[in-house]
DNA sequence: GCATGATTTTAGCCATGGCTAAAAAAGATT
DNA sequence: AATCTTTTTTAGCCATGGCTAAAATCATGC
């Protein structure tokens, strides 16, 4: 068997710090991905189908970078499309947009019940949304019931 | 006088929504200046000095992505450094870094107070701190007092 | 059914933030 | 002082996510 390494007492405070900062260069890994399938959802759900520029619109982004970014979201499976077509989420796209608007949600109202602006809440969760995990979550959701 | 286009009476849905979306895109541009300032700033307060290595220890990043990220930082007036030696602030480097601990500590106790554990606040804290709002952060500060 | 106008995609540019491997500089050992 | 080891920087690669301008396609009116 070959001698392993003295597993340390503590971790070093490096190791812990490190581990903040991988998991927020993670969730940005998955942001994008994760606001496109939402934002998808929720146009295909209003009216009937999303088409790339009206996400463009939406994302506040020029339409080049919606198709370019779709070609992504495809080769990742979260997404189809034909050229000039409307956008169809796949199986995998719908599963990350409910979870996103799951989530999404959840934050948005927990901000309001904090006491701030509608406007407000709208603006934040759109960016903590990614960063707050289960646990957190979970702690928001409590935080609502009991309010 | 040149006719002026008439004041939408209600902001547009597409435009209300990629006005969250632009401001999650503004405080991503800021996150990564934010983050090495106050770690900077914590290196020079614990150790007397900040040294490059140390800071990709603690990013959890290759020592060449803080070289290079240090000279974008050093182009916008935040950070001073030569060649081998140890890693300064500036003025407004420290203004930033001392923005940035005092957003990121509230953040961190509200979490705490919120009921996630130590380890949840620490790492949740380090994404969630860029996209919280002033109104946001006084409403998380106000909940701290009274808690 | 064709010309023309509007929409959408493609092509190609740029900055950022990551990496590895090679080169250079600093520091230790004898 | 010269060498050898360690540390730091440089060079150069890649993916992402943004943009504008040009090309291609679609759709409409005639
Ligand atoms: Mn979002
Ligand atoms: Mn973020
Ligand atoms: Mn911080
Ligand atoms: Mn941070």
């Amino acid at each position: 068997m070959a001698s392993t390494r003295p597993k340390p007492r503590k971790l070093s405070s490096a190791k812990l710090r490190s581990a903040a900062f991988r998991r927020v260069r993670a969730d940005h890994q998955s942001e994008l991905a994760q606001d496109y399938v939402e934002l998808i959802a929720d146009l295909i759900d209003e009216r009937g189908e999303a088409r790339g520029t009206d996400v463009a619109l939406r994302l506040g982004v020029a339409n080049a970078t919606v198709v370019k970014a779709l070609k992504r979201l495809q080769d990742q499976g979260l997404v189809s499309q034909e050229p000039y077509r409307a956008i169809f989420l796949t199986g995998d796209g719908w599963k990350l947009a409910e979870d996103g608007r799951r989530r999404h949600k959840i934050v948005e109202r927990f901000l309001l019940a904090l006491g701030v602006s509608a406007e407000t809440a709208r603006i934040d969760s759109e960016g903590i949304e990614h960063h707050v995990s289960r646990e957190t979550l979970a702690a928001m959701a409590k935080f609502l019931t009991r309010n």
